[in-house]
RNA sequence: GGCGGCGUAGCUCAGCGGUAGAGCAGGGGAAUCAUAAUCCCUUGGUCGGUGGUUCAAAUCCGCCCGCCGCUACCA
């Protein structure tokens, strides 16, 4: 059985998650569910990452002591992975033993193997963020002193560090991006990556000494270690990194991380260099996706219009939200959320072109073909185009899907159903009705077919609804994936009463 | 400053060498099984500008304009 391992990031937990971390989750978790009803074996995590500074501080304004604090912000994603209907099989929390124990691991191997040597860091630091700042990030004042981007006074500032020897897999780097030129992806963000290796590749720190929320160095406990290496390692900590002997192991390498593209770097330069120097396979391909802004403008908290995806479930139901934010948009594009056209492509789309076949094609059934899934008959041309089309789904959704091409996959099912729509038009089973029921039978038997095959392939995108859609086709549970689409269903089984899968969402009067 | 991307119908975008496409929106018609849903027809673009290559350019090349991303440097 062929398998398939792909991630989320980890959520930074220094705050509550939003509509940016629901959309990372419901692409990851299509893909899953795609890979699982083709017949993978899938291993599909998420998770939060708790150390680090922000985190100690966040706690502190918070009131609580670190460990608590962290157990609840992470509780709250773990909360909206249920929510969002997130089938992940692991959720790893780096405060967990277990990813101690991997990042001590690979730690000790990159000092085996001398790619970790003592430094110093030296950078900007302002004493009142409590944050280092790049040169190019500062503002020079007409008196010559800087201030951070947040109007705090910084000072030049050493401390001794653990660096990694990056600079020496920049060669290696961009033989690997060679080798593997699907490594990255989107290709614009490949593009950023390769210019930012070819630029040259200097070593990098991953320890600090100026907090403590964090892993211990081993054998130095004044130092914890820095974002880099504890966040990435997170994923082989749950494929049971340092144990090979682990059954998750096998799943390594990750088949995919899905990124969003602020961290596009971290993954595509940092993770494969810590990876080759530790001796350890880097990881197959690494996906970038865009940002969401809301109603045209940008998502932030001064602005107050960060978006809590639970309240737009609670107004519009969840399996909208998925189409919603994987069909509005191209994956690797930035894109916008707007009130209105979640409305257009849940009324438009949903309801009257997908549910309203469903509603009409299974209506037809119960009144006259006695409520009983009609036998397949003799097929005219029409019949064969339209279930031949439907046939094709899933091998063109399954290049779609394995793109990261959403929004295409989406639109090859709705141009199946709008041909299903002009077909029941053109065929009129409520006329042959009276002229000829043998033909009419035959009919709606076809529309059931091809409803059949819809419903089977949008399963990982709105989970939920297809599942309903699937009872009223009478479709058994144990025939619901890619493979049972070769399987005719037996004629004569009792259909349940039709009810709306989708309904119009109307605005409430106000 | 360097590298890269984008600019096509009112809107969102596809097309990337052979005389402009989709969805939505707009207009007209049909039907009435259905969630007043659907189907059919249709209006609409000098493909950012400008030079060039070619028998032929939205599609290739140069320059210009406007957005955006990554990255660098100077005072």
């Amino acid at each position: 059985m062929k398998k398939f391992y792909l991630t989320t990031p980890i959520y930074y937990v220094n705050g509550a998650p939003h509509i940016g971390h629901a959309y990372t989750s419901i692409a990851a978790d299509v893909l899953a569910r795609w890979r699982r009803l083709d017949g993978c074996a899938v291993f599909f995590l998420t998770g939060t990452d708790e150390h680090g500074q922000k985190v100690e501080k966040a706690a502190a304004e918070a009131g609580l002591d670190t460990q608590s604090f962290t157990d609840r912000v992470t509780d709250d994603f773990r909360a909206m992975a249920m929510a969002m209907g997130i089938s992940n099989d692991d959720f790893i929390r780096t405060t967990e033993a277990r990813h101690k124990r991997a990042c001590v691991a690979l730690w000790e191997r990159l000092v085996a193997n001398d790619m970790i040597y003592l430094g110093h860091y030296e950078g900007w630091y302002a004493v009142r963020d409590e944050a280092f700042y790049g040169e190019d990030e500062l503002v020079r004042k007409p008196d010559g002193t800087r201030l951070a981007p947040t109007g705090a006074p910084v000072e030049w500032v050493r401390e001794p560090s653990y660096f990694f020897r990056l600079s020496a897999w920049q060669e290696k780097l961009l033989a690997f991006y060679e080798q593997n030129p699907d490594f990255i992806a989107p290709v614009a963000r490949r593009n950023e990556v390769l210019s930012f290796v070819r630029g040259g590749l200097a070593d990098l720190s991953v320890s600090r000494t100026s907090f403590t929320w964090g892993i211990p160095v081993p054998n130095d406990p004044a130092h914890v270690m820095y974002v880099w290496l504890d966040a990435l390692t997170n994923y082989i900590t749950a494929a049971g990194f340092p144990d090979e002997s682990d059954p998750r192991w096998r799943f390594w390498p990750a088949d995919l991380h899905i990124v969003g593209k602020e961290i596009v770097r971290f993954h595509a330069v940092y993770w494969p260099a810590m990876l080759m120097a530790a001796g350890i396979a880097p990881p197959r391909r690494i996906y970038s996706h865009g940002w969401w802004t809301v109603e045209g403008e940008k998502m932030s908290k001064s602005l107050g219009n960060v978006i809590d995806p639970r309240a737009l479930i609670a107004e519009f139901g969840l399996d909208p939200l998925r189409y919603f934010l994987l069909r509005e948009v191209p994956f690797g594009n930035d894109g916008d959320f707007s009130r209105r056209a979640l409305i257009t492509r849940l009324n438009g789309e949903l309801a009257n072109d997908l549910g309203n076949l469903a509603q009409r094609t299974l209506s037809l059934i119960a009144r006259n073909c006695d409520g009983r899934r009609p036998a397949i008959g003799e097929r005219m041309p029409a019949d064969t185009a339209l279930l031949a089309a439907a046939a094709a789904l899933p091998g063109g959704l399954d290049e779609r899907i394995t793109r990261l091409a959403f929004h295409e996959a989406l639109e090859e099912v709705w141009k199946i159903i709008r041909a299903a729509n002009a077909y029941i038009d053109h065929q009129a089973p409520w006329a042959l009705r009276k002229t000829d029921p043998a033909r009419m039978a035959v009919v709606l038997r076809t529309l059931a077919d091809a409803l059949r095959v819809i419903a089977t392939v949008l399963q990982p995108f709105m989970p939920e609804s297809m599942a309903r859609m699937l009872d009223q086709l009478a479709v058994p549970a144990s025939a619901r994936d890619l493979a049972a689409l070769a399987v005719e269903l037996p004629a004569g089984v009792a259909l349940p009463a039709p009810s709306g899968v989708f309904p119009r969402f109307v605005e409430p009067a106000g």
